[in-house]
DNA sequence: AGGTCCTTGAATCGTTCGTTTGACACCCGC
DNA sequence: GCGGGTGTCAAACGAACGATTCAAGGACCT
């Protein structure tokens, strides 16, 4: 029994493929070890035997796909800061080197292109807590890396306001992607049924003015009262 | 046995009480009856009496905490379209009227700010989909009522985007109110204790600046390749 | 052919879950 | 003072859960 956590024997492979898929339908709680085997057509104890327990499965299919995504927005931030060799990278650089990946591995990914997006953000929504080791690290490697950039990117900002604001953005991110039935239903399927990049697309517009709140603008349209800015959220 | 939703018996409402307690703490999934009776000093039973199952208590909590959070937001939104008498809102004033309600509310809670954040956040983060019709039907209410008051605001924009970007929104929102302890982690609290308001006021200003992307801008400093503006998310 | 290791099979473990039961106490109007 | 709701109680229900057990299979090497 090798209990790594990235499976490349066959009935590993198998297991993890099939909780994916009912990870991304049902999420990660209202997923039994049975309907896990039931799908991967394998017996009960092949769970616990493969992976140590279910928690050792979920943990896999977490680093089975946030692993490659934030390795991809390392290289990608890496090249960026070559290519700029030490001047800042321009935003948009910096947002697209993180969000890009989130396409460029579903493409890869055997599953639809809307289960992949609900999994990855079901991992942050619900499971965010269960984490492996392995992936909070990989992910703080990531988040130091990418506050550097963008502290370099937007000179005037606090670095807590950055990181304030890239919560955010990963909440955007998050919940469009694993809580897309909700605009459905409330658009009535007015909106289509729109493509991953569409999507990504357009929500990194959104990020991105959002990031650069504050600067960069002539500040003509905001009427603003500029009183106690802290003691009230009114603007 | 009266089955209503909202507790008015003293009964009920020490039940929904260590309720949300739990479910803030813990999650909605993660909580058994057994707890809560145990919390609220309560027989085991009591909860099936009162609420006729768990999913009534829930569908409890979530009526007592959402409902008026909605019913502000469409008062504040129909106070400002009278005050304003036919002439668009400003995008910051309505904004302001969908977020405020939640700082309001809070104040009235008995839970501390932190748990009751939460607990909001929760329930759109992990129990969309469990949310009683009531509450459904308002919601539909209020997204319609502010779409309405954000395509005046914003008239340049098709009300496809703007139900995207509201959805960015409420994304950013619930993702910052429920999973703190992220920020919490990945800073090492370096971004130390903020207030609700804060909190709050620092997401209006980063959601007002994504809303109004692409426009009122003088668009100097986007350098963005205009080719191709649908096939790829490069901006 | 025999032996070893890896993997699967069916059955079952103990636990926890939401829910139900039936007895018991209380209160209040007739 | 007495019957009928109303609420609470301990106890138990059946179902589902993750995990474990142990025997049997099967591949591979000597």
């Amino acid at each position: 029994m090798d209990r790594t956590i990235v499976p490349e024997s066959g009935a590993k492979l198998r297991l993890v493929e099939a909780a994916e898929e009912l990870f991304a339908e049902r999420g990660f709680e209202a997923v039994s070890v049975r309907d896990i085997t039931k799908r991967a057509g394998m017996n009960i104890a092949s769970v616990n035997y493969h992976f140590g327990s279910r928690d050792g499965l979920v943990a896999g299919v977490m680093t089975r796909y946030i692993t490659p995504i934030n390795e991809e927005r390392l290289a990608r931030i890496e090249a960026l800061e070559r290519r700029f060799s030490g001047k800042p990278v321009p935003l948009e650089e910096i947002l697209d080197a993180f969000i890009r990946p989130l396409a460029t591995q579903v493409r890869k990914s055997e599953m639809s292109e809307r289960l992949f997006l609900k999994l990855v953000g079901r991992m942050f929504g619900e499971q965010a807590a269960a984490m492996p080791p392995v992936v909070v690290e990989q992910f703080k490697v990531v988040v130091t890396r990418f506050l550097k950039a963008l502290s370099k990117a937007l000179p005037d900002l606090a670095s807590d306001e950055i990181l304030w604001r890239m919560h955010f953005v990963i909440g955007g991110l998050v919940h469009a992607m694993a809580q897309d039935e909700v605009l459905q239903r409330i658009t009535q399927g007015a909106s289509g049924n729109p493509t991953v990049e569409a999507t990504l697309s357009r929500f990194s517009r959104f990020a991105i003015a959002g990031l650069r709140n504050g600067l960069n603008e002539e500040a003509e349209l905001v009427e603003e009262a500029e009183d106690s800015p802290q003691a009230t959220f009114n603007f």
